[in-house]
DNA sequence: GCTAAATAGTTTAAAGTTAAACTAAATTAG
DNA sequence: CTAATTTAGTTTAACTTTAAACTATTTAGC
């Protein structure tokens, strides 16, 4: 054994610091990003509002708005007024789901998939800056260490 | 010269949708790594709270409530509910400005400083598994990346 | 089958945020 | 020096979110 227990427990509060370090800069990030992404929404379109039409283009083309609340990790209630909001714009459709007479069905409507696209084009001169003073390969490998973060936070929901 | 500038637009391309994934990554990591962060906050301590504390700890001893705003990225009115809050705690003081009569300055006290140093030890718990899964050699060189990011959202805000 | 427990979605009250109006103080211009 | 403008912080109204209560439906247990 050459590590003696002193010393892995060192480990591991270097890794908490570090780990703490991440989240920190990550939650830094993503408020500054956020409220940039946020003002360059189209169509009064909040960010809350443009994650439910995004998760339709990369998850699945229908959910429950209880599928929906625990992938925005947000409450049932604050589903309910996102969905009404989405809904009035036509961006969505929701209807009774017909093997269930609890659940409803939220579907994607093809003006809510162009405002998706849409919204993805008003932000990127948002973001012009950023791609342009990061390297693209610097991008490449910084992603799916994000994804693996992600997927562990993901699996690991309390 | 080698790339049309039909190449270098796809370039631009490619690159602002690897921008975008970037921030969607860092934004949903945001999320899940909040909510879990701020429920393990001790004192009835807010994710914002914790941020103000926070700041003192890593950026400068003292500010005005301005200063707080714009480092905080919300608006004044935030800050003056957030910092009533703390003052409540005795983790800030807030004293007028010598130098002028409409600035005021903020500090953070003895207890602000132990209760943030807190505040991380009981958050850590909930990031150890997070630690476990990752190898510190992969946070070493995800933080550097991470902290340019910021930096460059940083210089140019809007 | 029928009752009890669990589940899906809505509503409501409390809390936090924003943008804009407001108060007070400092700076600038003439 | 005085008046107009700018700046710092607070207050207010509208909105969003959460947690919890509530309604309606489905599933389980007996």
């Amino acid at each position: 054994m050459s590590k003696s227990m002193e010393q892995e427990k060192a480990d591991a509060n270097v890794s908490g610091e570090l780990v703490f370090r991440l989240f920190n800069e990550i939650g830094i990030i993503a408020q500054l990003s956020t409220t940039r992404f946020e003002r360059s929404l189209p169509y009064g379109m909040s960010r809350p509002q443009f994650s439910i039409l995004n998760w339709f283009c990369r998850v699945d083309d229908q959910a429950s708005p209880g599928r929906l609340a625990q992938a925005m990790e947000v409450t049932k209630g604050a589903i309910t007024n996102s969905l009404k909001k989405l809904e009035a714009k036509n961006f969505i459709t929701v209807s009774p789901d017909e093997n269930s007479g609890r659940q409803k069905v939220v579907r994607l409507t093809p003006e809510g998939r162009r405002a998706r696209d849409e919204a993805i084009l008003c932000a990127r001169p948002a973001f012009e800056q950023i791609s342009q003073s990061l390297p693209a390969e610097a991008l490449i490998t910084l992603i799916p260490e994000l994804e693996k973060i992600r997927k562990v936070l993901d699996e690991s929901r309390i």
